[in-house]
DNA sequence: ACAGATACTGCAACTCAGTCTCAATTATCG
DNA sequence: CGATAATTGAGACTGAGTTGCAGTATCTGT
């Protein structure tokens, strides 16, 4: 099914209007490679020749994410950003620190493995976020390898 | 190494000062069970007969997470949440969308695929978050087991 | 114990992502 | 077409977290 379809089936399911905004952003959205966060993509849409203010991102965003054709990375801090999900699978990601790269992996066995951990807690998964952080191999070379910083997760007391 | 001489020792290799404040953090911080926000840490304080401002909350607390003593969740909109680390080992995150409440689980096996993945990347991990969303064992039997919902993280086109 | 240097505190002002209110506009459907 | 309900942009607002500042406390010698 195509994405567009998708999208105003999606709508019409919830009552909801095709307008011509949501067309120009779903098609932006489509268009872009790589994860982007809502200025970027206010500012690709004006580099488009329209204009979309902020409150309507904020507002048809989460419904490119209900729909499924796009997928939200919650990053710490709270500055959330977007992919689009379009013939793509499920990955996670890391984070390079330094210069905010972002990679992305994809783990059949560690997607098993959580949904096995699941059932034994006896939890029901609906999503999960697994987001590494460090660095990429360019900025970890530039850095040195015993570089003490931020992000302690490894401490044992 | 005690918690206390541990922080203490964090503190004088900063060159940072062991006040009445950071004291009286660490010492109901590692009393705390569970896992509380900076304001249910200010609260527990002003039970225990201490006022500290919410800006010595937010000034310390990182260096606790920095000596290694306490963790710190990076919840979905910005409700960062802590958990004391003392004698404990890692471990990630179950949240339940209904309750709130939050399981914690641990896997080995999880851990090891991740390191390898990272190594497989040359990514240089420093600290990650492993955080499963959905409901509780008592939560997910009171919406009955098909309900639609928030968090589509499995959606595919 | 003392004094100087430096860090720390509380407060209030501020930032910034995201949300909300409202009046005017527009899609949808019979 | 015309009623009805959803949508829009602008700007006010929220809430977690940060910051500048002036007064205060800790630390490091001596
Ligand atoms: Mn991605
Ligand atoms: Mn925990
Ligand atoms: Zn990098
Ligand atoms: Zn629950």
């Amino acid at each position: 099914m195509h994405a567009a379809a998708r999208f105003a089936d999606y709508l019409s399911r919830k009552r909801l209007k095709m307008t011509r905004e949501r067309r120009v952003i779903l098609e932006q959205v489509l268009a872009a490679r790589g994860h982007f966060g809502v200025d970027d993509l206010q500012e690709i849409l004006r580099k488009a020749g329209h204009t979309v203010s902020r409150a309507s991102l904020y507002r048809t965003l989460p419904h490119l994410v209900e729909s499924g054709l796009v997928h939200k990375l919650e990053m710490a801090k709270g500055q959330a950003r977007y992919e689009p999900m379009v013939g793509r699978h499920h990955h996670d990601h890391m984070v390079c620190l330094e210069c905010g790269k972002i990679i992305e992996f994809e783990s059949r066995e560690i997607e098993r493995l959580q949904d096995r951990v699941c059932r034994r807690k006896r939890f029901s998964m609906t999503g999960h976020t697994h987001q590494i952080r460090g660095y990429c191999d360019g900025c970890a070379g530039r850095r040195g390898p015993r570089a003490g910083g931020p992000d302690p997760q490894a401490h044992r007391v």
